[in-house]
Parts: C-alpha cells; sequence; structure tokens
DNA sequence: AATATTATTTTGATTAATCAAAAAAGGTTG
DNA sequence: CAACCTTTTTTGATTAATCAAAATAATATT
C-alpha cells in the first residue's frame, strides 16, 4: 500500500500537471523545483522521492527534465483526489464546516478513509459532480471529467457567466471570494478587462461591481450561463 | 504534537491496563510482553518506544517491570479513545456501517481527525455516552466514567441483568454475538453456571436460552436491570 | 542449589522520509 | 566562449519505527 507521503506526492504532480496546462503552455513534465516547493521539501528530497516512485512504476522521470504521471500513478492520484473531494463536500455539507477551512482537514482525512466508507460518504451526499470550491470530483472508476471553463481573466467580456469553480485553497483567499459575493453558483458579467492597469471589472448579477486584479481573475473560473 | 505510532501506544498501554485490572488481579504496571503482543511488534520494538515514551514523560517505565501511562499520558490516550469511540458511533449512525466493522475503519480515522471535527460529530449525535459495542466514551475534558459493571461471569444466578457492554472488538466475535442476540441493550438472566463444564448458561428476555464458555462470558459487561 | 525456561533488554541493521551543503549540468549574457 | 546564475542531483547525516538474534535477568523446576 502507499504510504501517505508517496499519495501526497502523487495528488502533487497531478495537480500541479493541472495547473501548468491551465496557467501556461503544453508543458508535459512538472519540473523538479516545481514539485519541490509545492510539496513543501528540499529539492533533493523530491529527487529522491521521484526516483522511488519511479521504481514503483508510478512515474515517468526524466533526469534534469522532470516528472509526469503514468497511468497507474494518476489513477492513484484521482483516487486521492476523489477522497479528498468528497471528504471536503461532506464536511460542510454534513458537518456545516466553513468551505474555507475543509481543505486542511481533508488533507489529512483522505489518508485515512477506506473504500467503504467514501462510497457511504459518496450515497449520502447523492453522488455530486463537484466539490465545495467547483472542482470536479473524480469517478470511484478514476476518470474525471475534462474541464471546458475558462476564467474570469479570459471570458468574453459583458457576456453572462455563471461561476463554476475557484482554484486556490487559501483560507484567506477564500475569505476575500466569500466578501465579494464570487463564490460557486454566482451569476456575472466581466464589464471591463484593462491590461495596463493589470485589472478586470466584474459585474454581478446581484451586489456592486468589483474590480480585481489579474492574477484572482485566474483563479476564478467560469462556464457561459445558461438562461434562468 | 504525537505521531499515529505513539498515540496507538499510549491507548494500548491504557486499555491492557483496564484489561488487567478487569480480568485479573491489580497489577499496576503493564508488562513489555503484553504490550509488545497487543501492539503486534516485536519485543525489542516495544522496549525502544516506551523508553522513547518515557523521555517525552508519558509514561513510567520501571526496567524489567513494565510499563504505566503518566497524567499527561493517560490525558493522550484519553483524548484518541475519544475519537476512536465518537468516529466509531458516528460510522454506525451516520454511514450505517455495520458495529462489527467500525473498528478497524475507526483504527485509522482516530489520528486523522481534528478537534474541531471531533465536536461537531459529538454534536450531531446529541453528545453521547457509550459507542455501539457499549464503549464508553471519554468527555472532551479527559474524563472517563468509572465502570461499574459485572460480566456475564460473575452477576448472581437469576437476578434480571442488562447488557451494557461488549469488551472485544473482533467481527467474529461481534458476530457471533449478535448472531446469540447478546447485543447492548439486551435483558437477560444467568440461569446456571458450571464451574467443572466452564460453561454459563444464558436465558434472555426473548429468544431461547444459550449455554456459553467462561471466557465469553467475561466479555460480556451487564448492569442490574432496573424494573422495565 | 543447579538447571532450564521464560521474559526482557541490547545490539546491529533496515526502510522511509527528510535536510544541508557540495557538485554538476544547463542556460544566459556580457 | 568564458563567467555567472539557476536548477537539479549527489552525498552524507538524521529521525522514527521496525526486526532478528544475541545477551541478560528473573522465575520455575528438578
Amino acid at each position: 500500500m502507499a504510504t501517505s507521503t508517496v499519495e501526497n506526492y502523487l495528488k502533487c504532480i497531478f495537480l500541479e500537471c493541472q495547473r501548468l496546462h491551465r496557467d501556461d503552455e503544453i508543458a508535459d513534465l512538472v519540473p523538479m523545483g516545481t514539485l519541490a516547493s509545492a510539496m513543501q521539501v528540499a529539492p533533493g528530497t523530491a529527487t529522491a522521492m521521484v526516483k522511488a516512485l519511479a521504481d514503483s512504476g508510478l512515474v515517468d522521470y526524466e533526469r534534469r527534465g522532470g516528472v509526469r504521471l503514468t497511468d497507474s500513478g494518476e489513477k492513484l492520484a484521482l483516487h486521492v483526489l476523489r477522497r479528498h473531494r468528497l471528504v471536503e463536500l461532506f464536511l460542510v455539507k454534513v458537518l456545516q464546516l466553513d468551505w474555507s477551512e475543509v481543505h486542511d482537514e481533508a488533507e489529512e482525512l483522505e489518508h485515512a478513509i477506506s473504500d467503504k466508507v467514501l462510497e457511504r460518504i459518496d450515497d449520502l451526499l447523492g453522488r455530486p459532480k463537484v466539490d465545495p470550491h467547483g472542482d470536479p470530483i473524480p469517478t470511484a472508476a478514476g476518470t474525471l471529467e475534462p474541464v471546458l471553463l475558462t476564467s474570469l481573466a479570459t471570458c468574453q467580456i459583458d457576456q453572462p457567466h455563471r461561476i463554476a469553480r475557484v482554484v486556490d485553497q487559501n483560507p484567506e483567499f477564500l475569505h476575500f471570494v466569500e466578501r465579494s459575493g464570487l463564490t460557486p453558483g454566482v451569476n456575472l458579467v466581466v464589464s471591463e478587462r484593462d491590461q495596463i492597469a493589470d485589472s478586470v471589472t466584474i459585474d454581478p448579477e446581484e451586489g456592486r461591481a468589483i474590480t480585481v486584479g489579474t492574477t484572482v481573475a485566474k483563479k476564478i473560473l467560469v462556464e457561459v450561463a445558461v438562461s434562468s
């Protein structure tokens, strides 16, 4: 059985890989430095660990290039992610915790929960598709719906959108999002984008307009609103 | 912070100490061999670990005598036990798992659950006093109600009793208990005890009489029934 | 008491995960 | 292209938890 450290590395590689795709260009390998800082370990530690993961067939490792999940590594990563996200939703829906605090709780619980308990939770919640942050929940079979979302930084101006997902688990950030009324489900339009000022102005259906920087706008993912 | 291994050793010492009190005479120290086999580790491993626990002030260790919890060790042990038992009850009541399978699940979860989540669970369950096996749940303050129960092996013959607690988490045993209708809450009288045959005959209020060996009788704890 | 048995402790090694600091490999840039 | 900077890998050590097997202490048996 994979230790929880192994699970964390795999999850981290998966998420960093997704993040690279979202932000940047088509980087296929996660650089070791990126992994090390995401895992908050010394660079050498990440190298050592990745070599061990490669020996177990969970990743492909390219010396001085970076690391990529194999099929079995991705399968395990998705299973961890499923546990994490179902636990988060469970904590919010059943135990009434705040969405800003569940990430850290789930970080521990994701390694302790059995498949049996997980499926009971899934039942209890009615087989949900997304967690409280709008992140999609992988299926038990290990598939993740492809994400076709744009962000406030890239969506079309003046077209109605709905917030689908908030891609940053930092509690401070989540509180800000909540105060600003930018939680998943909210309808809005982006009324203005100013390259020079690095700003994006958002006009929610309810409440008053707000202007945020591009880095923040990138973290709020939206889909085109269906007429309600 | 205590590792989950440390938590397990402390919990184990606490439970073994209780068991010694229940079964046997007034043994103050848990022998190293008992601890090692309860923890399923080699004897030397237990010695090494106990020395480390003694250095942290969690236990008193008497060379070639055994080990005993200090006040701070007991406090931690009770906190672990509280988590374990609340989780068990939660799994039975909320997630509808069978009482015979929750012990092993809780064994993992007890180390992953935060105080915040624990108190939410406690609330949700209505601040229960005992877990599904009838084991008392320590309070958040770290107190455990003193147990004043006898077992089927020692209670008075022909007097009405009620099953309060089943002291063995083994799923096989719990299934047997269930099949025999000897779960917590059941009213019965012990109609006969035969020293030579090493047997105890139980007459439940409902269903037919059953005869079990003394080792089993010792594991089923009862209280004198209040007139219903 | 001498011997045998059992329980406990020591010793020496191993594995997983980590760090700090030195070494090496690639890029960048003057 | 040589010197510099950044990233990555190596190396040597450390900590927590474990085991097997040898050594020791305590207890029981003859």
